[in-house]
DNA sequence: ATAATATTTGGCAATATAACCAAATGATGA
DNA sequence: TCATCATTTGGTTATATTGCCAAATATTAT
Protein backbone atom coordinates (compact mmCIF):
# COMPACT_ATOMS: atom_id res chain seq x y z
CA UNK A 1 0.00 0.00 0.00
CA UNK A 2 1.67 3.23 -1.18
CA UNK A 3 1.48 6.49 0.61
CA UNK A 4 -1.24 7.37 -2.26
CA UNK A 5 -3.43 4.79 -1.53
CA UNK A 6 -2.75 5.13 2.09
CA UNK A 7 -4.93 8.31 1.39
CA UNK A 8 -7.19 7.29 -0.89
CA UNK A 9 -7.94 4.82 0.88
CA UNK A 10 -8.31 6.54 4.25
CA UNK A 11 -10.48 8.98 2.68
CA UNK A 12 -13.13 6.06 1.57
CA UNK A 13 -13.44 4.55 4.69
CA UNK A 14 -14.23 7.42 6.31
CA UNK A 15 -16.75 7.44 4.45
CA UNK A 16 -18.09 3.96 4.92
CA UNK A 17 -17.30 4.64 8.26
CA UNK A 18 -19.90 7.39 8.45
CA UNK A 19 -22.37 5.10 7.34
CA UNK A 20 -21.07 2.05 9.23
CA UNK A 21 -24.17 2.29 11.87
CA UNK A 22 -27.88 1.24 12.00
CA UNK A 23 -28.94 4.95 13.18
CA UNK A 24 -27.14 6.55 10.27
CA UNK A 25 -27.63 4.13 7.94
CA UNK A 26 -31.50 4.23 8.27
CA UNK A 27 -31.43 7.76 7.96
CA UNK A 28 -29.47 7.85 4.71
CA UNK A 29 -31.58 4.76 3.28
CA UNK A 30 -35.01 7.03 4.33
CA UNK A 31 -32.89 9.91 2.44
CA UNK A 32 -32.82 8.26 -0.61
CA UNK A 33 -36.40 8.95 -0.69
CA UNK A 34 -36.17 12.40 -0.65
CA UNK A 35 -35.12 15.20 1.91
CA UNK A 36 -36.58 15.02 5.75
CA UNK A 37 -36.52 16.97 8.57
CA UNK A 38 -34.75 16.25 11.69
CA UNK A 39 -37.65 16.20 13.55
CA UNK A 40 -38.90 13.42 11.33
CA UNK A 41 -36.19 11.47 12.32
CA UNK A 42 -36.64 12.56 15.99
CA UNK A 43 -40.09 11.14 15.86
CA UNK A 44 -39.09 7.98 13.97
CA UNK A 45 -35.71 7.00 15.74
CA UNK A 46 -35.92 5.74 19.72
CA UNK A 47 -32.73 8.20 20.94
CA UNK A 48 -32.34 11.36 22.33
CA UNK A 49 -32.42 14.18 19.92
CA UNK A 50 -28.95 15.33 20.78
CA UNK A 51 -27.68 11.65 19.56
CA UNK A 52 -30.04 12.19 16.73
CA UNK A 53 -28.04 15.40 16.06
CA UNK A 54 -25.02 14.43 16.54
CA UNK A 55 -24.99 11.25 13.82
CA UNK A 56 -26.29 13.44 11.72
CA UNK A 57 -23.39 15.62 12.22
CA UNK A 58 -21.40 12.47 11.35
CA UNK A 59 -23.21 12.53 7.88
CA UNK A 60 -22.64 15.80 7.29
CA UNK A 61 -18.81 15.82 8.00
CA UNK A 62 -18.32 12.56 5.96
CA UNK A 63 -19.85 14.73 2.84
CA UNK A 64 -22.77 11.99 2.68
CA UNK A 65 -26.04 14.60 3.61
CA UNK A 66 -26.52 18.59 3.90
CA UNK A 67 -28.75 20.49 5.15
CA UNK A 68 -30.98 23.17 5.35
CA UNK A 69 -32.55 24.92 8.04
CA UNK A 70 -36.53 26.21 6.93
CA UNK A 71 -37.87 28.09 9.46
CA UNK A 72 -37.48 26.51 12.58
CA UNK A 73 -36.60 23.38 10.76
CA UNK A 74 -33.47 22.02 8.91
CA UNK A 75 -34.26 19.80 5.98
CA UNK A 76 -31.46 17.20 5.06
CA UNK A 77 -31.00 15.88 1.76
CA UNK A 78 -28.52 13.08 0.04
CA UNK A 79 -25.88 15.02 -1.60
CA UNK A 80 -24.77 12.06 -3.48
CA UNK A 81 -27.68 9.76 -4.10
CA UNK A 82 -26.11 6.75 -4.95
CA UNK A 83 -26.11 5.62 -1.06
CA UNK A 84 -28.38 2.44 -2.05
CA UNK A 85 -26.48 1.70 -4.71
CA UNK A 86 -24.13 -0.56 -2.20
CA UNK A 87 -27.05 -2.15 -0.29
CA UNK A 88 -27.64 -4.36 -2.64
CA UNK A 89 -24.30 -5.82 -1.94
CA UNK A 90 -24.36 -5.44 1.43
CA UNK A 91 -27.62 -7.21 1.32
CA UNK A 92 -25.69 -10.07 -0.80
CA UNK A 93 -23.47 -10.47 1.77
CA UNK A 94 -25.95 -11.20 4.04
CA UNK A 95 -27.72 -13.50 2.50
CA UNK A 96 -24.75 -15.49 1.26
CA UNK A 97 -23.86 -15.72 4.99
CA UNK A 98 -27.22 -17.22 6.16
CA UNK A 99 -26.92 -19.83 3.10
CA UNK A 100 -23.84 -20.77 4.10
CA UNK A 101 -24.45 -21.15 7.71
CA UNK A 102 -27.54 -22.91 7.29
CA UNK A 103 -25.68 -25.16 4.43
CA UNK A 104 -22.62 -25.52 6.74
CA UNK A 105 -19.80 -24.39 3.91
CA UNK A 106 -17.68 -21.82 3.51
CA UNK B 1 -37.50 2.34 12.79
CA UNK B 2 -39.39 -0.83 13.90
CA UNK B 3 -37.79 -3.37 15.49
CA UNK B 4 -37.38 -5.50 12.88
CA UNK B 5 -35.81 -2.65 11.21
CA UNK B 6 -33.36 -1.99 13.58
CA UNK B 7 -32.14 -5.78 13.17
CA UNK B 8 -32.16 -5.42 9.63
CA UNK B 9 -30.19 -1.68 9.81
CA UNK B 10 -27.42 -3.12 11.96
CA UNK B 11 -26.76 -6.24 10.45
CA UNK B 12 -25.95 -4.15 7.20
CA UNK B 13 -23.92 -1.61 9.33
CA UNK B 14 -22.12 -4.24 10.81
CA UNK B 15 -20.82 -5.14 7.00
CA UNK B 16 -20.35 -1.33 6.12
CA UNK B 17 -18.03 -1.30 9.69
CA UNK B 18 -16.12 -4.36 8.57
CA UNK B 19 -15.06 -2.42 5.31
CA UNK B 20 -14.13 1.06 7.49
CA UNK B 21 -10.62 0.83 7.55
CA UNK B 22 -8.67 1.69 5.12
CA UNK B 23 -6.60 -1.32 5.47
CA UNK B 24 -9.78 -3.54 5.43
CA UNK B 25 -10.81 -1.52 2.19
CA UNK B 26 -7.56 -2.08 0.50
CA UNK B 27 -7.18 -5.82 1.55
CA UNK B 28 -11.31 -6.40 0.21
CA UNK B 29 -9.97 -4.12 -3.12
CA UNK B 30 -7.19 -6.62 -3.73
CA UNK B 31 -9.57 -9.57 -3.53
CA UNK B 32 -11.76 -8.62 -5.94
CA UNK B 33 -8.64 -8.96 -8.69
CA UNK B 34 -8.66 -12.28 -7.40
CA UNK B 35 -7.42 -14.24 -4.10
CA UNK B 36 -4.51 -13.60 -2.40
CA UNK B 37 -2.32 -15.03 0.12
CA UNK B 38 -2.19 -13.83 3.94
CA UNK B 39 1.66 -13.36 3.29
CA UNK B 40 1.30 -10.88 0.28
CA UNK B 41 -0.45 -8.48 2.68
CA UNK B 42 1.94 -8.92 5.24
CA UNK B 43 4.61 -7.57 2.78
CA UNK B 44 2.31 -4.99 1.18
CA UNK B 45 0.84 -3.74 4.25
CA UNK B 46 3.18 -1.79 6.67
CA UNK B 47 1.33 -3.23 10.04
CA UNK B 48 2.65 -5.96 12.41
CA UNK B 49 1.81 -9.25 10.77
CA UNK B 50 -0.75 -10.12 13.45
CA UNK B 51 -2.47 -6.68 12.86
CA UNK B 52 -3.04 -7.99 9.39
CA UNK B 53 -4.50 -11.18 10.47
CA UNK B 54 -6.66 -9.52 12.53
CA UNK B 55 -8.13 -7.25 9.65
CA UNK B 56 -8.43 -10.25 8.14
CA UNK B 57 -10.58 -11.83 11.24
CA UNK B 58 -12.41 -8.63 11.20
CA UNK B 59 -13.55 -9.44 6.99
CA UNK B 60 -13.66 -13.61 7.81
CA UNK B 61 -16.14 -12.73 10.90
CA UNK B 62 -18.50 -10.26 8.37
CA UNK B 63 -19.24 -12.62 6.03
CA UNK B 64 -17.32 -10.90 3.58
CA UNK B 65 -14.00 -12.99 2.92
CA UNK B 66 -13.64 -16.88 3.22
CA UNK B 67 -10.23 -18.26 3.82
CA UNK B 68 -8.86 -21.59 2.89
CA UNK B 69 -5.18 -23.33 4.07
CA UNK B 70 -2.85 -24.69 1.32
CA UNK B 71 -0.16 -25.62 2.55
CA UNK B 72 1.80 -23.48 5.23
CA UNK B 73 -0.34 -20.74 3.63
CA UNK B 74 -3.63 -19.32 3.95
CA UNK B 75 -5.40 -18.13 0.89
CA UNK B 76 -8.08 -15.94 1.13
CA UNK B 77 -10.93 -14.50 -1.62
CA UNK B 78 -14.33 -12.42 -1.30
CA UNK B 79 -17.13 -14.55 -0.65
CA UNK B 80 -19.49 -11.84 -2.33
CA UNK B 81 -17.48 -10.31 -5.30
CA UNK B 82 -19.86 -7.04 -5.78
CA UNK B 83 -17.62 -5.27 -2.83
CA UNK B 84 -16.13 -2.83 -6.02
CA UNK B 85 -19.91 -1.86 -6.52
CA UNK B 86 -20.08 0.51 -4.13
CA UNK B 87 -16.44 1.99 -4.68
CA UNK B 88 -17.92 3.92 -7.21
CA UNK B 89 -20.55 5.87 -4.64
CA UNK B 90 -17.73 6.56 -2.53
CA UNK B 91 -15.66 7.93 -4.69
CA UNK B 92 -18.79 10.14 -6.06
CA UNK B 93 -18.96 11.44 -2.51
CA UNK B 94 -15.22 12.33 -2.38
CA UNK B 95 -15.15 14.04 -5.51
CA UNK B 96 -18.43 16.23 -4.92
CA UNK B 97 -16.89 17.03 -1.48
CA UNK B 98 -14.23 18.36 -3.28
CA UNK B 99 -16.05 20.19 -6.10
CA UNK B 100 -18.17 21.97 -3.19
CA UNK B 101 -15.18 22.76 -1.20
CA UNK B 102 -13.45 24.64 -4.13
CA UNK B 103 -16.59 26.20 -5.06
CA UNK B 104 -17.51 27.38 -1.81
CA UNK B 105 -21.24 25.52 -1.90
CA UNK B 106 -22.85 23.30 0.22
C1' DA C 1 -39.41 41.67 25.06
C1' DT C 2 -40.48 36.91 26.45
C1' DA C 3 -41.69 32.41 25.84
C1' DA C 4 -41.78 28.30 23.19
C1' DT C 5 -39.91 25.17 19.68
C1' DA C 6 -36.18 22.92 16.88
C1' DT C 7 -31.61 21.90 16.61
C1' DT C 8 -26.75 21.97 17.79
C1' DT C 9 -22.90 21.85 21.01
C1' DG C 10 -20.15 20.68 25.26
C1' DG C 11 -19.07 17.41 28.54
C1' DC C 12 -18.91 12.96 30.61
C1' DA C 13 -19.01 7.80 31.37
C1' DA C 14 -19.32 3.35 29.16
C1' DT C 15 -17.94 0.62 25.57
C1' DA C 16 -15.54 -0.62 21.33
C1' DT C 17 -11.42 -0.45 18.14
C1' DA C 18 -6.69 -0.56 16.78
C1' DA C 19 -2.03 -1.67 17.17
C1' DC C 20 1.67 -3.85 19.15
C1' DC C 21 4.26 -7.70 21.51
C1' DA C 22 4.50 -12.32 23.01
C1' DA C 23 2.94 -16.87 22.88
C1' DA C 24 0.25 -20.71 20.71
C1' DT C 25 -0.97 -23.47 16.69
C1' DG C 26 -0.40 -26.00 12.38
C1' DA C 27 2.16 -27.59 8.44
C1' DT C 28 6.48 -28.66 6.20
C1' DG C 29 11.24 -29.99 5.79
C1' DA C 30 15.78 -31.40 7.81
C1' DT D 1 11.71 -35.72 16.16
C1' DC D 2 13.04 -30.92 15.98
C1' DA D 3 13.42 -26.60 13.86
C1' DT D 4 11.22 -23.42 10.87
C1' DC D 5 7.79 -20.80 8.55
C1' DA D 6 2.95 -18.82 8.20
C1' DT D 7 -0.80 -17.50 10.66
C1' DT D 8 -3.80 -16.92 14.62
C1' DT D 9 -4.81 -15.82 19.40
C1' DG D 10 -4.23 -13.54 24.03
C1' DG D 11 -3.19 -9.62 26.47
C1' DT D 12 -2.39 -4.68 27.08
C1' DT D 13 -2.55 0.16 26.23
C1' DA D 14 -4.00 4.16 23.63
C1' DT D 15 -7.53 6.14 21.16
C1' DA D 16 -12.26 6.63 19.22
C1' DT D 17 -17.26 6.10 19.34
C1' DT D 18 -21.68 6.16 21.39
C1' DG D 19 -25.35 7.99 24.03
C1' DC D 20 -27.17 10.69 27.54
C1' DC D 21 -27.80 15.14 30.09
C1' DA D 22 -27.49 19.97 30.35
C1' DA D 23 -26.72 24.25 28.20
C1' DA D 24 -26.37 27.27 24.08
C1' DT D 25 -28.36 29.05 19.76
C1' DA D 26 -31.71 30.41 16.41
C1' DT D 27 -36.34 31.16 14.81
C1' DT D 28 -41.07 32.00 15.36
C1' DA D 29 -45.22 33.24 18.12
C1' DT D 30 -47.40 35.84 22.03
Amino acid sequence: MTPMEKERYTARARILKALAHPTRLWIAERLADGECCVCEFVDAVDADFSTISKHLAVLREAGIITGEKRGKQVYYRLRVPCVLNFMDCVEAVLVTDARCRNALIA
